[in-house]
DNA sequence: GGCGCCCATTGTAAATATAGAACGATGTTC
DNA sequence: GAACATCGTTCTATATTTACAATGGGCGCC
């Protein structure tokens, strides 16, 4: 998960194509800055910056300004160092509030979790890339978005991923190309995936027994917001011997009707 | 807080300005856009954007495109409307995460809110303009981002405000200017409040008793990341009568007891 | 304490993104 | 059912921003 700093030469060539197909690069190059920024531990100066982003100082400078001016990063006059401001959580809880799936999953989450002693998570779908956790449900302290809401993860990791392969309508080459870039702790062969993926369809929900961490088990269930595309998904997360013992049928027997409850919410609203 | 549409035919002069001062006015652009998708209830198509903002169809098209190869807005192709992505969520756990402030204050937070039944609030000084609320602990439901975590308010309000007037150090002259902009239930005179702030400065922390709502007490105290400026406050928020019975001096002392604590873990660890 | 390196920041050519109008398609009203 | 209006999108000229080199300042190192 951690991006290793192992490009002393080549800087961010994914930036250089964002930049050039797009008809605004000035935007690419300041999401960039930000995520950066995100990434790093520490303020980072001008150069730095640049360096690692391939961007010319004096550009730099500027998106940087730029995005101070606009309140989504601090700059310390004293170190001259650029950092996260607080403006991205302005618009995360915009994002957050304007979304039911939120809302209603929480509730949802919070008694499953309880119920099965295991952690829970709400999940978009952002599309074939990944997906990103917006609700989350642990036990033993209090949920908070420091916690894990706004983690990233590859789309068709763990269970979830056989959720979005099962429902998701995409081509074979597509989905045989991005498994085989995941990293798991237990890689299934591709062929016992599909198995996987082809039971998924016929039960409804997904589960991954130690594949993406060794010991763990995962539940996935889908939920629409729309008919036609897949967007969400809850998860449930546990120590594999615990929930064994504890019936995960019941578990996964929670999730999916909780899942189809969700659906239905979501779907009859809009 | 709603922004009325009182402006048919004046179409941001604010983001006008930002456009001409700054070298990469696209990014303001961008800002503008994510802060008017994170306003909108409903997802919006370019041109109601584009008159929104005074901006050319064109220019806001691209954009768009833009966000949404960065994934900061998402656009559903069958309405060819625009809304708020999850991308957003990323920026916000990466901010919470490097702020040590959040992680400290939470359970304090929790702790006196419990204690005393009240709500309260961890929010962060972003300048003499507005306060962002970071932490929150309320009763009788889980802590969300969707509470109001990332809730704006004007810097001067409340008691919030007479701490950042005691402690920031800001020359009269604008202090004043910005007091007569802000709306009150019950508007404190320049004087009396002068005469508030002065206490503030001796007691080390603010009290507003129902200036800014009518009947809620609002006790505020100021937690510093560094010796020189002001950046957190610790906000307790209660019914006047109910905070009166139950004793308001001793709030008053653990919320000056947890922020001198919370300043000295986070002055030490820099 | 002086020197040297690195950094943040400004000026100036050229590539380039933006503005405006025109097009085609879609949804709505009569 | 047809005309209208509105919207999203593309095309091209020009004002604009980007890239590069140079300046000044700060810090650490010798």
């Amino acid at each position: 998960m951690a991006d290793r700093q192992q490009r002393p030469k080549r800087p961010d060539h994914a930036l250089a194509k964002a930049v050039e197909l797009s008809k605004a690069p000035a935007i690419s190059r300041a999401a960039a800055v930000l995520r950066l920024l995100g990434k790093s531990d520490t303020p980072l100066g001008v150069q730095p910056i640049a360096r690692e982003l391939g961007l010319v100082p004096s550009t730099c400078l500027y998106v940087l300004r730029a995005l101070v001016a606009e309140e989504f990063v601090a700059f310390d006059p004293d170190t001259k160092r650029y950092s996260l401001e607080a403006g991205v959580l302005t618009l995360a809880r915009q994002w957050l509030r304007r979304n039911r799936f939120n809302d209603l999953a929480q509730p949802v989450l919070d008694r499953i979790g309880q119920a099965f002693d295991v952690t829970m998570l709400g999940v978009h779908i952002v599309g074939l890339d990944h997906i990103i956790v917006v609700a989350a449900s642990q036990l033993g302290q209090n949920i908070q978005l420091s916690a894990q809401i706004g983690s990233r993860f590859p789309a068709l990791i763990s269970a979830t991923g056989r959720c979005i392969a099962a429902f998701g309508d995409h081509p074979e080459a597509e989905l045989e190309a991005r498994f085989k870039a995941l990293r798991w702790d237990e890689p299934p062969t591709f062929d016992a995936w599909k198995k996987q993926v082809a039971q998924t369809r016929t039960q409804g929900f997904a589960v991954d027994e130690g594949n993406y961490i060794a010991g763990v088990t995962v539940v996935a269930a889908p939920v629409w917001k729309s008919r036609d595309k897949l967007s969400h998904a809850l998860v449930g997360i546990g120590i594999g011997s615990a929930l064994r013992r504890a019936g995960l049928p019941a578990l996964e027997e929670a999730l999916l009707s909780a899942a189809r409850t969700l659906s239905n919410q979501l779907c009859g609203e809009m």
